[in-house]
DNA sequence: TTTCATGTAACTATCGATATTACATGAAGG
DNA sequence: CCTTCATGTAATATCGATAGTTACATGAAA
């Protein structure tokens, strides 16, 4: 089955965004995301009418970002993307007459339920603010090697 | 994004399958199940693969259990299931150069892999044998209700 | 040797999600 | 103003994954 990945993208270009201070274009983070223009306004504008970011027209218009990268949880953007069904697994009918059935979507719920509840509560640890440090830890840790390399190599 | 049903599915006509002394055919299987009689044999290959249940040709052939229900964990069967992918939600791109994106994915991947592993101990907990209990609870129950409604009216 | 059932490959249909097109709205520049 | 640039959004097209179907082979029982 295949995978939303619009959480993973949306926070991909958030990122993006809060390495600029000027507002980027559809258009760009299209490019960035791979995709097409209209996905980024449609996907945006959830997080747009939460107050996470801001969108201008005109000349020099785009995206922004409205909030601190430290006020900003993974959770908070995944409920403005419309809270999309974590599990690609699930129950073949809700509400059945069957008691086996009954039986089976208890249990199962039940397991999805909390692994639902441990996920949430795991997204919610987690400020951009905080996987913005850990992208710059990364970008010191690769210039370091890259000078180890180049020593050695002269 | 539409869930697979496969599953609950599966452990709805294995606790039927259980009722039963005599082998079942994937004709039945399909009615109950609200399929096709081919998807079933796709589906119950892997259970049997694993030694779960056996199937038969011919007259008087079918589907029946091969081990007891309460040697059979909810794991086990999504195992034969071939470990379909937990999870609708998921990184944009595997291994990818961008070191933005790289952080994304590891905070991202770290939270899926604690719900996935809670996930998987919870079905590992229940086994078939405790699912038919369930279920014949709730027969019980069902009967006790019908029971009292009768008495009101008469 | 006929009937019934599974095994499996190949093909088709369906359906949801993404991509695209088209046009409206509105802000800034000249 | 009016042209350009950008978002907003509805409508439509395209694509891919999955279930469903058809067809035929295998093999067991009557």
């Amino acid at each position: 089955m295949k995978r939303d990945s619009r959480l993973s993208g949306v926070l991909h270009v958030l990122l993006h965004m809060a390495e600029r201070n000027e507002p980027v274009t559809s258009d760009v983070l299209a490019r960035a995301m791979d995709t097409n223009p209209v996905v980024i306004r449609r996907i945006m504008s959830g997080l747009r009418d939460q107050g996470y970011v801001r969108s201008e027209k005109g000349h020099g218009g785009g995206w922004s970002l409205a909030r601190d990268l430290a006020a900003i949880t993974l959770r908070d953007v995944y409920q403005a993307l419309g809270q999309p069904s974590l599990f690609a697994v699930g129950n073949r009918t809700e509400a059945p007459g069957c008691l086996v059935e009954q039986a089976v979507n208890a249990t199962l719920d039940r397991a999805f339920d909390e692994a639902e509840a441990l996920l949430l509560s795991r997204l919610e640890d987690v400020t951009l603010a905080r996987l913005s440090a850990d992208f710059q830890r990364r970008l010191g840790d690769r210039r370091n090697r890259h000078r180890l390399e180049t020593a050695h190599g002269s």
